[in-house]
RNA sequence: GAGAGCGUAGCUCAGUUGGUUAGAGCGACAGUUUGUGGCACUGUAGGUCGUGGGUUCGAGACCCAUCGUUCUCCCCA
């Protein structure tokens, strides 16, 4: 027999781990909620061509797809082999497979908005906190399964979403303690430069290449746009556009010379500058202009997000943007959108590496009964039982044995109080209270127990 | 899809130019200690050296293949 392994990519997750994940999902929800965004949750497969062709042609090659069952029916043999065939020169076929793992929590999202939209009342916002897969090779903050917290409103085209959602991203970031920097910047605008460099269709090739350049430098980014069939000229364009810097109001203003007479690109600088004007002024939101964020994802139409942690290099813990036809795949127009995305398994690995979690986020038990003896366990068991009627979590050691046992027990657990009755507490109805992490030690009345427990627990 | 590193005890790792019976620390278990943990000391258990082949008188070490894993690029959360 062979020893058994986790698929790549995937991990399993103890309790101390848990207990760190839900503090961070928590925070997250307590303030989806508090924005006023409802849950909603989706199957973890979709059929496959609800997922196919959204995410670009690289996205497609990382959808996990599941096998169809019964290929192995000898009724369809000749049917099947042919489909498989198609399969080998890298066609698909619902012969072999038709659904899919999700891999974002945006396209179910939409079509589940196509689906409802008569039940629903608009603008909808929804949150929503579940696993993605994606079929990537793993490395360094990079899993195949990962959990993503979306939070979209669709149905309006207002700009008070984004300010809404640029404050939902800085409140969460804010109770976790986790210094970042929101990078927020407009499709318009990218749209807007590639107009000025000769036509939409460069588009692609041009925010491909600009959004390397904090990695490969103004030259090779040059060297990259000429491979891409641009002019000098256009590069110089380019060049000029990518040398903007400075404060956010330097750089807004820098693109109003630059694309300002473009009506696409007045377009995107107003909405930028509309959300820079929401801030309070006491309380200013860590967001930056940058004009070389892009996104991979295709849908995107006007604002896009980008959450970097500053102090820990791993990629975005965050993303986002608006998006106004997506619904319209699924035969729905008119739901125009905006949502962003936390990583929470990246702000996991963030708060790990910078030390951030709170010393006291385990949720284990808060009491251990030693165990004296029958007739002693017999007794702890029932005052086990009265706290646990009252909301404090306990166990009782499983069998008698040395206290240096039990005592290893409660420590490797976590457990910060023991509670020991032995032959002498019995006989005088008493108990002895231990506190691990001081040593501090008295013997009170069975009766006070649970009195003094409620106490000296909400003291710790 | 492209490239690099690493696989030796439960964990972290050492192992010399290829040479007898493969080592340490931590952890586990037992004892010193049958009503007071963390410390200390003593002892015990635990390894087909990832797998398969090859070179050699001899391989944990060298070569090839394969699997696993980590990291980088691409792209992303």
């Amino acid at each position: 027999m062979n020893k058994p392994t986790l698929p790549q990519g995937t991990r399993d997750f103890n309790a101390s781990t848990i207990y760190k994940r839900n503090y961070i999902f928590n925070t997250i929800r307590k303030a989806f909620q508090l924005y006023g965004f409802e849950p909603l949750e989706t199957p973890a497969m979709e059929n496959i061509d609800t997922l196919m062709g959204k995410y670009g042609e690289e996205g497609d090659k990382l959808i996990f797809k599941i096998l169809n069952n019964g290929l192995d029916n000898p009724a369809k043999k000749t049917e099947i082999t042919e489909a498989f065939n198609k399969v080998l020169n890298g066609k698909l076929t619902k012969q072999i497979t038709e659904r899919a793992l999700r891999y974002d929590l945006t396209i179910p999202f939409a079509r589940y908005v196509a689906m409802n939209h008569g039940q629903l009342t608009f603008p909808f916002k929804r949150y929503q906190m579940q696993p993605v897969w994606r079929a990537d090779r793993p490395q360094k903050g990079r899993y195949r399964e990962f959990y993503q917290c979306d939070a979209d409103i669709v149905g309006s085209t207002s700009l008070l979403n984004e300010v809404e959602l640029a404050h939902l991203y800085a409140h969460v970031f804010r109770l976790l303690n986790l210094p970042v920097t929101i990078k927020i910047n407009n499709r318009k605008i990218l749209a807007a430069l590639a107009e000025l460099c000769g036509g939409a269709e460069k588009l692609i090739d041009i925010t491909v290449a600009i959004d390397k350049l904090d990695k490969i430098g103004i030259e090779k980014v040059k060297e990259e746009l000429q491979q891409r069939q641009l002019t000098a000229a256009q590069i110089e364009i380019i060049a000029k556009f990518l040398s903007i810097q400075g404060s956010n109001q330097e750089k807004i203003q820098a693109l109003h010379n630059t694309i300002a007479h473009i009506p696409l690109g007045k377009q995107g600088i107003e909405e930028l500058e509309y959300i820079l004007a929401h801030q309070q002024s006491n309380n200013p939101l860590p967001l930056e202009i940058d004009v070389t964020l892009a996104r991979g994802l295709n849908y995107y139409t006007g604002t896009i997000f980008e959450v970097k942690a500053n102090e820990f290099a791993i990629g975005s813990i965050g993303g986002g943007g608006r998006y106004d036809n997506l619904t319209e795949l699924f035969g729905v127009a008119n739901m125009p959108g905006v949502g962003i995305s936390f990583g929470v398994d990246r702000i996991y690995d963030v708060l790990e590496g910078c030390n951030l979690f709170p010393p006291q986020i385990s949720s284990g038990s808060m009491v251990l009964f030693f165990n004296l003896g029958p007739t002693e366990s017999n007794r702890a068991f029932e005052l086990l039982q009265n706290l646990r009627e009252q909301d404090i979590s306990g166990e009782i050691y499983h069998e008698p044995s040395k206290l240096d046992k039990q005592f290893k027990y409660a420590e490797r657990k976590g457990i910060p109080i023991v509670i020991i009755i032995g032959s002498k507490e019995l006989a005088e109805d008493t108990c002895t209270i231990k506190q691990l992490k001081s040593g501090h030690q008295t013997t009170i009345a069975q009766k006070e127990l649970l009195n003094y427990l409620s106490n000296l627990i909400t003291s710790l």
